[in-house]
DNA sequence: CTGAAAGCGCTAACAC
DNA sequence: GTGTTAGCGCTTTCAG
């Protein structure tokens, strides 16, 4: 590929000028300039990054590691923050860690090495080498919900207590008392310490119910190892082989959701008569699910602002690391719906629900 | 950041000595090699990919740009991809365009930029300046439905033809003749020319139909703009208000085939019953909607692998651009059934079908 | 306005 | 084995 040095020879200037007009900069002389982007074009010039970068001494990039660029949330959360950053002149970089934490600490180093200005890591895994490489580097940082605030980290969490206790609170409301809490492991990460966004939202459940102690709420959880949808559909499984016994279950995500649904459906049962069900992320999906979802939000569009606004400010020294707290809201649909006593359907009485679901919406 | 020299400085080496180390090389001896492994820890030496690339003068990198990463069936096809490219010992860099035409330019110049060995373009928006900037750069591509075979640029095609004869010819086999097609443009589509893939889908299945003439199969289609699942619900109804007949729906990708179960289920349809229903690509969430959805599976594994070979093949010579047709095949679910004179339900009659469904499974 | 030239941090001959 | 050194392609003073 041809090489600053080729333009300047073809258009009969140094390879200062070629570099201004190719910056954009203005003080070429505008027949010069024509020149210059004659010899560009016809040459298909294109500056190597590499050496732009090398030359340059800085980035104006922002890395972006998550654990499943496949989780459509994680997509959507991509994209608002990468047109945030390009609002800002930034470019961002994405890495996929699979949940695995040697694979994290690869990444973290591909994005140093890409000096990258700032790091958003969006992971439920984590390691005490992340850490302490970025905090060596003085990479200004991002984490969602792992990370401890320090100068260059800040930390974004999830105000999982939040939206737990809307959705909780939400179906005490409609009159459950035994709410079932479903909860799923990524494959990899049986052996490993729980991952704490999982534990988080575990944690925040507990919490919640304890505040409803005085209104005889009781927890029950049940958690399986897998994929999203299909440990949902086990979990139910696993649920009623344990004879627990729930009105209303709440999943740890989405996907999640999916397949306590299906595994619900499967037995018979009928949602929200039987069984209210209450999932987590607000995808794009719950709105066109049978029935559609009750879910608990994430602002995603927020999360992306957040995370760029608060690399930017940490970068240009405007800020310390801090601490961000998103917001969650509850988004009632129709998957939940009020209590009536006959509808305990899976109890072992007959498939049928005498109970007439009340028109909530 | 620490450079090189202050870790050859600390471990009384060369840079060069430093660089052997760093990169793995055995011609270093144990006692020196532990030297600098001791400064490169205490330094936290990252090495500078620019200058690592630039002074390497190639990458090990490929480029991958896809329409919309936030799509799950592209953020398979993405993991499929990476995996593959890191097992032949390649990074992989991802960008997103939105379907805008505009943004794939500007990455397909960056992907040039880092001097990618080879490029996948999976977008269904496509430009001639694309095609002639890759052609000038000699990088080798590969592309997903809409290239054109040259030295260094191969097509994989999907057989949409295959997979949607599949398809009509399950639903021809179950007794239905009226076949609706429901087609959806992504928003910013509109005014630009008609996107390849879908026209290719929406082709591949008017030929289809034309072979099944003499089972006198009656082809209707709807199209809609907007966000898949929305823009199916929507086409659905607009298929209603032109009093369009059918007793099956073949949806142009999974997203949109959601939004057409909700629909037809908001309309008090119910499907297989009433009207049976077809997706597109298999999504993993077909196996969990309600009913489960039968689709046409397009395989992500074997796409990623096809991309990488064919991009790596090129690359080293083994071959010039290739034109590789990628098979599709019918996943049949709980969707669709047999169709029962009395199950017109939605003609005008009553709500109600009194058919009974076959079941399939 | 334009050009000459000194790096940016690393690799890879090539000498020792 | 290890060090020396010449680039890699670009940006950016600093002269002119």
């Amino acid at each position: 590929m041809a090489s600053i040095y080729d333009v300047a020879k073809l258009a009969r200037v140094s390879t200062a000028t070629v570099s201004a007009v190719a910056n954009g900069q203005d003080k070429v002389e505008p027949r010069t300039r024509r020149r210059v982007l004659a010899a560009i074009k016809k040459l298909h010039y294109q500056p190597n990054l590499y050496a732009r970068n090398l030359a340059r001494g800085k980035t104006c990039l922002l890395g972006l590691i998550v654990s499943d660029i496949a989780n459509p949330f994680f997509g959507e959360v991509t994209q608002s923050i990468r047109q945030e950053a390009q609002a800002c002149g930034y470019e961002l970089s994405l890495a996929s860690t699979q949940f695995s934490g040697e694979d994290l600490v690869l990444a973290v180093k591909r994005m140093l090495g890409m000096r990258v200005t700032g790091l958003a890591i969006m992971t439920t895994e984590m390691t005490a080498e992340v850490l302490e490489i970025l905090q060596a580097s003085k990479t200004p940082a991002v984490f969602e919900d792992v990370g401890t605030v320090s100068e260059t980290i800040s930390n974004i969490r999830i105000d999982y207590d939040g939206g737990i206790f809307k959705a909780v609170r939400y179906l005490v409301d409609l009159g459950h008392r035994r709410i079932l809490f479903v909860r799923t492991y990524p494959e990899s990460t049986e052996q490993e310490r729980p991952l704490l966004s999982i534990s988080l939202r575990t944690q925040a459940f507990l919490k919640v119910v304890k505040q409803f102690e005085s209104s005889r709420v009781e927890p029950e959880i049940v958690s399986y190892t897998g994929p999203g949808p299909k440990a949902g559909q086990l979990a139910i499984q696993k649920a009623f082989d344990e004879r627990k016994e729930f009105t209303a279950a709440i999943a740890i995500a989405d996907p999640v959701a999916l397949g306590v649904l299906h595994g619900l459906h499967r037995r018979g049962l009928r949602i929200p008569e039987d069984i209210s069900v209450v999932g987590f992320d607000n995808s794009y999906l719950c709105e066109y699910l049978h029935p559609p979802l009750t879910s608990v939000d994430i602002p995603r569009g927020r999360l992306g602002k957040m995370v760029v606004d608060c690399l930017i400010s940490n970068i240009e020294g405007k800020h310390a690391g801090r601490e961000l707290v998103l917001e969650t809201n509850l988004v009632v649909r129709e998957s939940a719906t009020c209590l009536i006593e006959t509808s305990r359907a899976h109890l072992g009485r007959s498939g049928k629900s005498l109970g007439r679901p009340l028109d909530l919406r």
